[in-house]
DNA sequence: TACTGTTTATATATCA
DNA sequence: TGATATATAAACAGTA
């Protein structure tokens, strides 16, 4: 893990797989899906180290959304023209990071190889098919067929994305990181500063989202990260390293089955929602809704 | 033709 | 120390 410095990582390279970076970017979306193109953008944008050598990471990139299973591929329409397909996090690989981690996940995800097919059409395909109805799209070719997911080997605990500004802020909102200490002693202990409002925190663990408003580019909605842009960005001119943060979602209080049969609904539910809400998505409301519905 | 997606191979780092 | 995760490169096929 790179060492925190005065320095930020605009020009070194942040302390994120790949993995984490395609997560954020798709995370990051009001959909949750996010074309190839978009992908790349979304990490230019955020972290100029990634201005350059653009073929190699891009290569690397694609290699880690073929190669891993907790990307998944949803198709275009014949109506929504562009090339290539939408790239969609796996419902399944919100606890990857557990160990706090953005370098190295604490096991790879894997799809159970009897659920494989099934786990390329989630439950997700509701919430794509929300989204879509949403936009004014209809479903995707093929996925009318898709069944709800398949509960087998793991139980599916719904959508519990690991990058979610909240999840990563927010057992340590609470006082508490991995190791039972308090987040304020070990970023004192790092070297951060250590503020009290939530602001404060963010802006210090999500730097590079900030530097977007440091070099005057205009930043995309990132509503999806359950927090307010401006309270992820940095004033001009500070910037902080990263500091990843133990993830671990909030344990689910439903059973399986309970999740399969209220997952659609709740996807439902969150839309109105999430329209409601306007440019503030949270990223693990769906997960609350799961919770307490 | 450039982009997208898949696959294979190799090297390195990290974990158990 | 072996297993595993990640990074990188490269080849290749399909497609807009």
């Amino acid at each position: 893990m790179p060492r925190p410095g005065k320095n930020s990582y605009s020009d070194q390279k942040p302390p994120y797989s790949y993995i984490s970076l395609t997560a954020m970017a798709i995370q990051s979306s009001a959909e949750k899906m996010l074309p190839l193109s978009d992908i790349y953008k979304f990490i230019m944008d955020r972290f100029p180290y990634y201005r350059e050598n653009t073929q190699r990471w891009q290569n690397s990139l694609r290699h880690n959304l073929s190669f891993n299973d907790c990307f998944i591929k949803i198709p275009r329409r014949p109506d929504q023209p562009g090339k290539g397909s939408f790239w969609a996090l796996h419902p399944d690989c919100g606890d990857m990071f557990e160990n706090g981690s953005f370098l190295r996940r604490r096991k790879r995800f894997k799809v159970h190889r009897a659920d494989h097919l099934a786990s390329k059409s989630p439950p997700l395909i509701h919430y794509y098919q929300h989204q879509q109805a949403k936009l004014g799209l209809s479903p995707p070719e093929g996925m009318g067929r898709f069944q709800p997911y398949s509960l087998n080997g793991s139980p599916s605990s719904g959508f519990k994305h690991p990058f979610a500004i909240e999840n990563i802020i927010g057992r340590d909102y609470k006082g508490v990181v991995a190791g039972g200490l308090p987040l304020a002693s070990v970023m004192h202990h790092l070297g951060y500063p250590v503020s009290g409002p939530l602001g404060g925190v963010v802006s210090s663990v999500w730097p590079h989202v900030g530097m977007v408003d440091a070099m005057g580019a205009v930043p995309p909605d990132y509503g999806a990260f359950g927090v307010p842009v401006k309270a992820m960005c940095h004033p001009p001119g500070q910037s902080m390293p990263a500091v990843p943060v133990p993830i671990k979602p909030a344990p689910l209080t439903l059973n399986p089955p309970q999740i399969c049969a209220t997952v659609s609904a709740a996807a439902a539910s969150l839309l109105d929602q999430t329209a409601a809400a306007s440019s503030v998505v949270k990223g693990s409301s769906l997960h609350s809704v799961l919770v307490h519905s």
